[in-house]
DNA sequence: TTATATGCAAACTTTTTGCACGCCC
DNA sequence: GGGCGTGCAAAAAGTTTGCATATAA
């Protein structure tokens, strides 16, 4: 799902499509990778200098994107907050708390859990971006 | 291991121990919580009113015991940052997106993702505290 | 037209830093 | 005694709020 067609679709749901909103959601769908929300403001602000946001605005924008379930948020430790659009095939990452070097890795790990967590608990989770830390490799073969 | 044995721990490895560092570690061993730093800061203070603590110390003092690995640190999301040992039995939480309210689950069902991890990247996940964020059963069921 | 989003400024919360003093080893 | 931790105050960083204005529908 591309920033097109999810404007269209907030737009069909009756929310209100702005310049603003539109520009964070472009934004977030031009880049497969989470952004901190310097990161956001930085990239509009540079490539739309005629239309700068406040940082009011982006909180703001990413709040409802949020309600709307259209992004979601990762706290990444040292990195700060990101965010991220949720149809972006799902990733996650591993954090060396030795080395600080991130992996990305695949979401087929959580397929077991999701399903375990619905069986058990009867809970759906939304396991969309998660940040695992713990010793890479490497790290542990210099520790051990 | 409890509160003494971490603080015997730390003192054979050379690190000093001092009364900030004792009661932060203690109060966190008495409750077997995850705690905010205004929760650490209060319990202090309020049954220490004698060596009242600053927020700058327990912040020193928490980035310390996580170089240590004494503590791990959980983005509660709405609740905040907390801290807690890690020598407490794992346990993780589902926090429903909807009604807010959150659900304590075992660690064994990160067993199986632990050894994944570690066998297909060689990476040592540390999984202590997990905060796993979807939809509860009541909620699924009103809105669907 | 009208309800709602935005921008600015200011407040507020959370976290970090510099420096003089005090305490643990 | 000497190095390191602490407290204070202030700054920096991150986030929220009130209100007048602008704008989408």
């Amino acid at each position: 799902m591309d920033a097109i067609t999810i404007i269209n679709r907030l737009q069909e749901k009756g929310e209100r499509i702005t310049l603003p909103r539109r520009l964070v959601i472009e934004m977030l769908g031009q880049f497969h990778k989470h952004q901190t929300i310097k990161d956001i403001q930085q990239h509009i602000n540079d490539t739309n200098a005629n239309h700068p946001l406040s940082e009011t605005t982006i909180y703001r924008v990413l709040q409802w994107l949020k309600e709307m379930e259209i992004v979601c948020q990762t706290d990444m430790g040292q990195d700060g907050i990101v965010y991220a659009l949720m149809n972006n095939s799902y990733h996650h990452h591993l954090i060396c708390l030795a080395c600080g070097n991130t992996m990305t890795i695949e979401d087929t790990l959580f397929t077991h859990i999701r399903k375990q967590l619905q069986t058990e608990y009867g809970f759906e989770a939304r396991i969309e971006h998660m940040a695992i830390y713990g010793h890479c490799k490497i790290c542990q073969e210099n520790i051990g």
